[in-house]
DNA sequence: GATTTTGTTGTTACCGCTACCAAAAACAGC
DNA sequence: GCTGTTTTTGGTAGCGGTAACAACAAAATC
């Protein structure tokens, strides 16, 4: 930047001030200034930047697990915002490990990054106290917890899945089994498990534990739940597959089976990808804000980095689900 | 750090080279200092340290759409190797448009990450010429390139796209169609088409443009290939959907018109997603290195930055693919 | 025309850390 | 004990920018 500021002979805060927007510059400076910027193919130096000015453009995003495609949606929301306001996104995995994941808060906050974005709701008390102390913005965005951090844009995993159960309830199932991710580390599997449960209680169906499980991700593990559930408990006329394609994998072995879906057993997901809207028979599931919760996250963050909006600290965004019937129920 | 260093009664650099390893530092001193740093909650600056040290641990990733599944693999294995290495992942989408490519890459540049990965292999000349200018090392994983920037790991999509055409032609299929993702700015797409065609030609079979489709990703499009396909070449006999989850979309579309798969029409496909095992009939496919790229590109990646390898400059590693025969051919 | 006001540019002091070299301390060898 | 070496520690000058304020010129006010 000195040398840009030599060659246009002017001084380096000039240099700064037409680079930066705000400065007020006069048009001929303005001028000489990009002429020589652009000769010389100068490139800022935005570390230093961010350094002197103690502002960053950079967000950090912890996920749990990169290769789901849960969170691509998600994460195309934030970008897309984030890029329109010259911020940038860093992303990690913490693999469900709360430790893991105050490493990666650590290091995120050793970076300066000026906002935070935290798919899990589930951290380390030191952790937490890190964040607070460091005075950043912070988005919880996989549930909506009890004690947020600070802000939240999600969707209530226990209401979704209680408005599920209670529709397969309303249609008329009686023995409703539930399925989803394991649980430890986890708090949307036991949102959702709650909200079942919670349910049941209303539509006045006893619990059953034998019918209640939890499993890893895949088609496989769909289509085993749904064999194991069938042939143990052959009384069940509903399964519900709270996570991930489970679904599918549950169809695809209705299929393989011979078991009619609805007739032999109805069938329920939880997120709406697009293949549930094309297999046969089409599946019931939930539609849930995945892009919106990014695009809402950025911009609650943004409003908070750049217009320093102190009174949304705390806010809590509730954005509502969708209950799409289909074939399968 | 002053703060670190007034309390623990040494001199800054002395707190600096306990917190970074290689300095000699007595275990008195060490001690000493790292009880501070707990004490007082320290987190050092990162963007100072990279600044001073002209070093940084960021790595740049730009892909055509995050919203890519086919990606989610091969970040995971960048990222994991890179967290291992202490280094940071920034991810930004350049919608499969060379210019907002160029706009990411000189972002990147300005905020010093020490390392570039690209999806795309088709680049402005500017922006090539901001790398080289920079210096950094960069790596290509879409594609071979006829001009690599820099390192490439990656297969060859024409060889793969050959590869499934030939095996197509041998297994007896006469009049094979080809589907992929719209070509323009996608020289992957462009690739598996001259794969495509160099294979027809060894196999002695006639292009035929009216089966050579272009159209854009889902199962939708997948479906309403098929439908074209078959409904205006009756005598075609085979089709080989050359991305994303076409296939896919397309054996939906058969089930549904009760076309035999593959005794009215194969189905081929390109990436081996989990879901076309899981189908019936099964559907065959090519397995891609998508987590090993992501994995050797952090891997030579990091021996540019760290250990200075220079004689990795402008290396080429072409990954193998696998065929996978299943039911649908 | 003298005085204020306003607008533009430059000066200086950091931001928080590391490189580099000088200084001090510890250890050898004779 | 006194040099010669090797460690360990400290001082200082940046890295490449920006904040804050000073300085100056142009415009406005009376």
């Amino acid at each position: 930047m000195r040398d840009v500021a030599v060659r246009a002979g002017v001084s380096t805060m000039t240099v700064s001030r037409v680079l930066n927007g705000p400065g007020k510059v006069s048009e001929e400076m303005r001028e000489k200034v990009l002429r020589v910027v652009r000769e010389i193919g100068y490139l800022p130096n935005h570390l230093a930047g961010s350094l002197s000015s103690s502002r960053s453009t950079t967000i950090g995003l912890i996920v749990p697990s990169i290769d789901n495609s849960i969170y691509t949606q998600t994460v195309k929301g934030l970008s897309e915002v984030l890029k329109r306001s010259g911020f940038q996104l860093m992303i990690a995995e913490s693999g469900y490990d709360p430790n893991e994941e105050e490493e990666l808060i650590t290091i995120f906050l050793s970076q300066r990054v000026s906002g935070l974005v935290l798919h899990s709701t589930e951290h380390t008390p030191q952790a937490a106290e890190k964040i607070r102390k460091s005075g950043i913005p912070v988005v919880e965005n996989g549930n909506i917890p009890e004690e947020p951090l600070d802000m939240v844009v999600s969707f209530s995993n226990r209401e979704a899945s209680y408005a599920m159960t209670m529709h397969l309830g309303r249609l008329g199932y009686r023995k409703i089994a539930f399925a989803s991710l394991y649980s430890v580390h986890n708090d949307r599997s036991q949102d959702r498990l709650q909200g079942y449960h919670a349910a049941l209680n209303q539509l006045g169906l006893d619990p059953d534990p034998r019918i209640v499980l939890e499993t890893e991700r895949g088609l496989a593990a769909g289509a085993e739940v749904m064999a194991r559930v069938v042939q143990s408990v052959p009384e069940v006329d509903a399964l519900f597959c709270a996570g991930d394609v489970l679904a599918v994998g549950a169809l695809f072995e209705c299929q393989k089976r011979g078991w009619p879906v609805p007739g032999r057993i109805a069938l329920a997901s939880f997120d709406d990808v697009d293949l549930l809207r094309h297999v046969s028979p089409s599946v019931s599931t939930l539609r849930l804000p995945r892009y919106d919760i990014g695009e809402r996250t950025a911009r609650i963050l943004l409003s908070r980095i750049i217009d320093g909006a102190e009174h949304l600290r705390g806010s809590v965004i509730d954005l509502k689900f969708e209950l799409i019937q289909r074939e399968s129920t």
